[in-house]
DNA sequence: CCTGAAAAAGTACGATCGTGCAAAAAACGG
DNA sequence: CCGTTTTTTGCACGATCGTACTTTTTCAGG
């Protein structure tokens, strides 16, 4: 029970490796095979159908995606630093991961209007995304640093902007400067969404 | 001559729909002919290839766009109202599009490393509207309707952004306040945007 | 080293894909 | 109505796809 777990994984990061280049969609047992020097059959017999090899490379990202923005965010403290560490990461990992996109992003075009099994693992893992950073906000909110007045759904939806965007300007359009963008636009809604500190400073520039 | 140019067009029109339930990608010979009720070889005759079609749906797509959102919104005076009616309509035409979304925005995903013609014809396309987008910014930052001390750049990308997480919300997470949420939102960025009036009154709320 | 189990390869299948080419059908101008 | 041009069909091709099966190779434990 070692050496097909081993296989299994190897086959799984290249698959990881592929998706980011073609899509899930692009994940097919020839090209993958071919990738990995054996044979189709072999690639087939460790996951019992595509869709199941498609569900196993979207939790290898997730497992990614959770060692590259949340957890190191969660050693901040609570509230608003926390917060500004995984917008910071998040968007770094959209911004710069190796030519590869966001697996969940690309996915969600693909995946919307096809149901099925691996439609649902997407839109699970989005969900759980989107709680995990609305519970950051909440805190946020609750210790006093961002502003009670507007729905925490709605900076929520703010910052998946700021990271949708910056992955379509720099795929798509492969404009050099969206990272910039991305992070002076996060650090304004932020800091527009900051609760008003007890002594407000009206218009700090000039 | 005419026969010929009405089928071509009813094919594209079915085709755009297509592309709308299954992406650019998924428009095929074989499922555009059932479609049409005719033979793979008819429809594959008014267009060289598959690439020459796939472009021929963007067109259709960005005439269709620019019906919807711009030259509505041109009838507008220039400067902030123009803005404030593009913007209105873009989420309109992004969050009722009966079920099929936007080409362009699916589309992004699917080609952004999938170099060829098509890719080029989308980045053109989604490059001029940004264009035009940011030229009725640019009247109403002259018209001293909007701040002129924050990039052009970066309100076009927050209301971007704005729309790309409806398309988002809308079709993979199915959230049905999603559309409110974005005119909300967009509302409010405008509102940050807006260049401080002569008098200002302070938190018009209450 | 031998043997039973696990992993990989081999092979075949029906589908569907985009495209070429020759034949047929339809549309059109005189 | 006829002849020509345009539009559409029919058929074939090589590729690639996911998957089912049988067989071979590789591995691990006694």
């Amino acid at each position: 029970m070692k050496k097909g777990e081993l296989t299994r994984n190897a086959i799984v990061a290249s698959a990881l490796e592929l998706a980011g280049l073609e899509g899930l969609e692009g994940i097919t047992l020839g090209k993958l095979a071919e990738r990995m020097a054996m044979s189709k059959s072999g690639v087939f017999a460790h996951f019992g159908s595509r869709e199941e090899l498609q569900i196993a490379v979207l939790k290898a990202h997730e497992r990614r995606f959770a060692d590259d923005v949340l957890l190191p965010a969660l050693s901040r403290p609570r509230g608003l630093p926390r917060v500004r560490a995984i917008v910071e990461r998040w968007i770094e990992h959209t911004g710069t991961a190796g030519g590869s996109g966001c697996l969940w992003i690309a996915g969600a075009s693909e995946l919307d209007d096809r149901p099925g099994p691996v439609r649902d693992v997407l839109v699970g893992m989005v969900r759980g995304w989107q709680r995990e950073l609305m519970r950051a906000i909440a805190q946020a909110v609750e210790a006093g640093e961002l502003r009670a007045d507007l729905p925490p759904g709605d900076l929520l939806a703010e910052l998946f902007g700021v990271v949708l965007v910056l992955h379509h300007d720099r795929r798509l359009l492969r404009s050099p400067d969206a990272l910039e963008r991305a992070r002076r636009v996060a650090d304004r809604l932020l800091a527009a969404a900051a609760a008003p500190s007890r002594r407000p400073r009206a218009t700090p520039s000039r």
